[in-house]
DNA sequence: AAAACTATTTCAATATATGAAAAACCGCAA
DNA sequence: TTGCGGTTTTTCATATATTGAAATAGTTTT
């Protein structure tokens, strides 16, 4: 039933679509936008763009009103479908309230996907200064707390091909020396836990343990994201390192348990 | 910047692109299928799902392995930056929370969204006997609580737009009748609230007030729902609706104060 | 009321998508 | 092993859908 991977990977493509799926993703970036303006930013005719937005308002996708395009919830409602079949949520979801109960930090699940993490469920923490982060949300692998975990225990080949594809700088403290972050993912994988200190955006930390299945196998990280300057050894030792190994330990039995 | 509206509204479409999309929407209603198996079940050749799906793998929607297909999160992604636009949510989930605490059931915050209504959040209450709904999910307008409640409240011409559409059977409670429904809807003005008591689902129950802006127009509804079960009466009266009016008020003001 | 936009529509040239059929691959049974 | 019934992948000639220039139409600005 499998077959031997193509050489050529880029070839059967259907423009069409490829096209019309760049459109829905160029309507993600603003609350809306017209006709020629969109033209303009993707390099694409007029007419062209008149017909897949024309396909995409008939498909759902997309609302038009008054000449002007938005995106309507229907990608989101199909994304829905796919992120329910993922119970972690459901197991996650009153361990990471009580997570933040004890920490007074927000908390994140997380999954692997392509080269990043999305995050899949988030519970804020009533604080003056929070991070601004959102549930869908995609972070870089390499230099965030919950990707550096899932990396950290997954297959080697699994982590090489991922950072194959990205390891960008963001930050001066964005580890971008692959060896200095194999070393980095080393030390998170005995220690159990991987942390940032700004290597992804600057002033926002975080720690992240992994959610480990039956098999031991990762299948998502659990972390606690604030401001830096809440982020002191102290803390981390006392409370949210505690706090999160006793959660994930939990979330992890409860996986294992599941059918 | 606006035209006049198209007579032919069918024209101009890009039958490759549309394909796609099916094949996304077909892709939602598993876990994951072989190549034939969907190639039947949508009536499509072999190779032209072939050249879809592989053209929708190199954008990142769906997963491959081992000549087996599943969607990624992406799509969920990118409606994930949809519904963070809706600022709705923020404002909401603290009154829900609290909502949730004094009615001991679970709360709703829904949109409305061409045809129907979609749940954009939702605080789950502890009770041992639970209904089934999730985040991302679409109710009808006409035979939910939710819905009926937003339509009461929208103006009518919207209304008609809408029913014209979609006055489809559930249940034996369903209202399809055009004009019982329409009574409905002026009863839920009158009074401030929808109920819907297994119009939708068999023994699943709901009501639901408005939350309006500024300007006194309705942007969402906010809901309790349960098993029919514990839909009383009294409870009605004496928990829900006080909680729920006091929940709207609420954030119907903090709406009203928004820029 | 023209000028300067934007959005639609038309249309002929052309690039693209199409499905039949063939090839390649897999699991299984004899 | 070989062959069979299923799958997926590739090829290719053909039909078709897509394309952008240019014309048309509507809107806003000057």
């Amino acid at each position: 039933m499998s077959r031997k991977p193509k050489s050529d990977g880029e070839a059967y493509l259907t423009a069409t679509l490829s096209k019309g799926l760049e459109v829905l993703e160029a309507l993600a970036e603003v609350e809306e936008i017209g006709l020629s303006e969109l033209a303009r930013r993707m390099e694409i005719s007029a007419p062209t763009l008149f017909r897949l937005l024309a396909t995409l308002v008939a498909s759902g996708y997309v609302q038009k009103s008054d000449s002007r395009y938005r995106l309507t919830l229907k990608s989101w409602e199909i994304g829905a479908k796919t992120v329910r079949r993922l119970k972690l949520r459901e197991v996650v979801r009153p361990r990471a309230e009580r997570l933040v109960e004890r920490s007074a930090e927000s908390a994140h699940l997380a999954v692997l996907q392509g080269a990043g993490v999305v995050i899949i469920d988030k519970v804020e923490a009533v604080q003056p200064v929070r991070v601004d982060t959102y549930v869908g949300q995609r972070a870089p692998a390499h230099c965030s707390a919950t990707g550096k975990v899932i990396l950290a225990f997954s297959p080697e080949d699994r982590v090489k091909e991922i950072l194959d594809q990205s390891i960008e700088r963001f930050t001066e403290r964005t580890i971008v020396d692959r060896a200095k972050l194999m070393k980095d993912l080393a030390v998170a994988r005995s220690r159990g836990y991987a942390t940032n200190r700004g290597e992804w955006r600057a002033d926002v930390s975080a720690i992240a343990v992994p959610l480990l299945d039956h098999a031991d196998a990762v299948v998502a990280s659990l972390s606690l994201t604030m401001p830096t300057q809440r982020f002191t050894d102290a803390a981390i030792k006392n409370a949210f390192l505690p706090a999160l190994k006793e959660a994930a330990a939990a979330i992890s039995a409860d996986l294992g348990r599941a059918p």
